[in-house]
DNA sequence: GACGGAGGTCTTTTT
DNA sequence: GACCTCCGTC
């Protein structure tokens, strides 16, 4: 392990003893590296991997961990595992489920799931209002179980508040019944089963001897409970965090557990880091104008020696479709210019939907790009119902996979004869399968009804014959020709290109479960479907090609650099986005974001907003950000896109253009 | 009773 | 532009 390239602070962090430690890092002062080389010490001073318990957020930020020990130790020890709070949820509760009443082939809920059974939950109270908001109720829920509390019906005047603690035991009994567990369930079972179960607890401990958490900033509460209860009074417990970049308030994430962390273990030793390795002093100076208006702020004081570097690019855009041209056009120059490469330059926005305009401009200009994150590719909806198959035959009970099955591809099993076996399986508090089983005798439904859903199910037994570990994507190969689901897909598309890519992505199903079983060979169907539910960001058949220009979300950036990072839409109602705007703080943690977006940037940061914007299929005008307000004058350069090509006013455009302009640089 | 087509309604960020 | 719901037809 070669640590000579470290810096004191950063040395006295790797080399720190027992004992809790919180290193206080902010953007780009390698707070990755030095949990890395952290890590790598230990393994190298002869800690055993498997007593070493390192947590990271997000799959990204737990493979990049994983990376980095790896290449620290070159091949002297193997890393330990490092897994995110929920991937490590699901190792525990895979061992010891059953103490909570579920079965250990439960299946992992995502969103949309979630959101069938509320409906459902719904229909069945007969909580009929008809504009019923499932996802609102589900928010409510989910945000109680963050914190670790059942949903607080409050005083009644707000409805949706009532409703949700009203639900939420019939909520909770479904994914019971189903044996599922939605996300915070892989958090908060997991914290039950160490309170309720002390040899649980004991066996773990041992396995986290040693424990480092990544982002503490963005843990709950429930996540901070957890690494409470692991890591005991005097734990070995390591935590890296900045509360300048937490950006997850909205999902429940308590920023005061950096501060909360000294008072639970006063004898912590602190380390700040504030040496920037990223950016240049112009950038540095930009993002932190930016952050200082944030009240209630600690003050930090990040430096950079890289260097004044060029100033930060402001560029004013008619519309949308310009400011996506611009960026692309500036991307292309850079490439030629300065020869860096595509996958140096990186375009982020604040939602998803703004991608689509930059994947345009960057296929008509002949670039390649990767989107990280988006429309994940388990959520297409052919790759969901392939994924819905291999489930029920993992987990019967999983209903919501099963109802989607029912009848896709389509084999006369309608609506009535669904909702009858329903409120059999209700009425009798059976399990839906069970009441499929019987079809023939549940009220109301024929014969020939009875028939389909009985031949339905043996064809599912005689499917659920063919997996066996090491035959895995062969059996589901096999599923796909028996059912009949590339057919039904290029039966239900009208646009023959739309099928055929359909069509692909369920043979992509069918590679990566391949490339999984190549991986792990004693996989069984439960490790797979578990590892779907969990990693399903990007596309894996994508390799991150250095060529390629990365579009991501400012969320998906964080932890992440670029040499040339773009930041579209700096508009108000956009960034910062209205709807954050509303929850108390909401505008606090928009700037954060912004923050974070700008530390991406290494050599140059171009800001981008425009005049106007179709938003769902609406024009809209659009005002500047208050963020574009805070830069200081002497760090920026504005700049107006030059007027787009094609068919248009080019003066009207321009003169547009340049009363934007105006009215920004009047702001500052 | 099953199924396909048409219309209305929303889109913040993620495990 | 994607999804859910409703409605008319087979």
């Amino acid at each position: 392990m070669d640590a000579s390239r470290l810096n004191p602070r950063q040395k006295e962090a790797v080399f720190h003893g027992d004992g809790p430690l919180l290193i206080v890092a902010g953007a780009g002062t390698g707070k990755t590296r030095t949990l890395a080389f952290r890590i790598a010490r230990l393994v190298s001073d002869g800690v055993p991997p498997d007593q070493i318990l390192a947590v990271a957020f997000t799959n990204k930020a737990a493979d990049e961990l994983r990376g980095r020990v790896r290449s620290i130790l070159r091949g002297k020890g193997s890393p330990p595992p490092i897994s995110t709070f929920h991937s490590f949820g699901v190792r525990v509760l895979r061992q010891d489920a059953e103490r909570l009443g579920f079965k250990r082939n439960f299946t992992i809920y995502d969103t949309s799931d979630q959101l069938s059974v509320m409906r459902e939950v719904a229909r069945e109270s007969h909580v009929v209002g008809r504009d019923l908001d499932a996802k609102k109720l589900l928010w409510i829920i989910s945000r109680a179980k963050n914190d670790g509390v059942a949903p607080d019906p409050g005083d009644g005047s707000d409805e949706y508040r009532l409703l949700a603690a009203q639900l939420y035991p019939r909520y909770a009994a479904a994914l019971r019944a189903y044996n599922a567990l939605d996300f915070d369930d892989l958090l908060l079972m997991t914290l039950r089963l160490f309170r309720d179960e002390e040899r649980v607890l004991r066996a773990w401990k041992k396995r986290a001897r040693h424990i480092l958490v990544d982002e503490f900033q963005d843990t709950n509460h429930v996540q901070y409970d957890l690494v409470r209860l692991l890591a005991g009074r005097s734990g070995n417990l390591t935590v890296v965090g900045d509360d300048d970049q937490s950006i997850y308030g909205w999902r429940g994430a308590a920023p005061g557990n950096i501060h909360g962390f000294v008072r639970d273990w006063p004898q912590t030793k602190v380390i700040t880091l504030d040496q920037n390795y990223r950016s240049t002093c112009t950038i540095l100076t930009a993002a932190n104008a930016v952050i200082e208006n944030n009240p209630h702020r600690r003050p930090k004081n990040l430096w950079s020696d890289l260097g004044e570097g060029v100033p930060v690019t402001v560029l004013a855009c008619r519309a949308g479709e310009d400011e996506a041209s611009a960026v692309v056009e500036r991307i292309v120059s850079l490439i030629a210019e300065k020869r860096c490469r595509g996958g140096d330059c990186a375009v982020m926005f604040r939602t998803n939907a703004q991608s689509r305009l930059f994947e345009d401009a960057l296929r008509r200009a002949g670039l390649r790009y990767v989107v990280i994150g988006g429309m994940r590719f388990y959520d297409r909806k052919e790759v969901r119902d392939l994924v819905a198959y291999l489930s029920c035959l993992h987990n019967p009970r999983d209903e919501v996979s099963l109802l989607r099955i029912l009848n896709y591809p389509p084999r006369g099993i309608g609506r009535e004869t669904v909702h009858r076996l329903q409120a059999a399986s209700l009425a009798g508090g059976r399990p839906l399968v069970e009441v499929m089983k019987g079809a023939a005798s549940v009220e109301g439904v024929a014969e020939r009804q009875a028939g389909a859903v009985t031949g339905f199910l043996a064809r599912v037994e005689e499917m659920r014959r063919w997996f066996r570990p090491g035959s895995l994507a062969e059996a589901t190969r096999r599923l796909v020709g028996a059912v009949g689901l590339e057919e039904a897909l290029l039966r239900s598309v009208k646009d023959r290109d739309a099928g055929h890519r359909k069509v692909e992505n369920v043979r992509e199903v069918v590679s990566a479960l391949a490339a999984f079983e190549r991986g792990e060979p004693r996989a069984d169907l439960g490790d797979y479907l578990a590892a779907a539910n969990l990693s399903g960001r990007e596309d894996e058949s994508e390799e991150p090609a250095a060529d390629s220009v990365v579009l991501l979300t400012v969320h998906a950036a964080k932890g992440l650099e670029f040499r040339h990072a773009f930041l579209a839409g700096f508009e108000e109602g956009l960034f910062p986005h209205e709807r954050s705007c509303l929850a108390p703080g909401g505008l606090e943690e928009e700037r954060r974001l912004a923050y974070v977006g700008m530390t991406r940037a290494m050599e140059s940061l171009t800001i981008t907003y425009t005049g106007e914007r179709t938003r769902w299929a609406r024009e809209v005008v659009c005002e500047p950000s208050r963020f574009l307000a805070e830069l200081p004058e002497d760090a920026v350069r504005f700049e107006q896109a030059s007027a787009a090509e094609g068919p248009g006013d080019a003066e009207d455009e321009a003169r547009i253009a340049g009363e934007y302009l105006a009215r920004i640089r009047s702001r500052l």
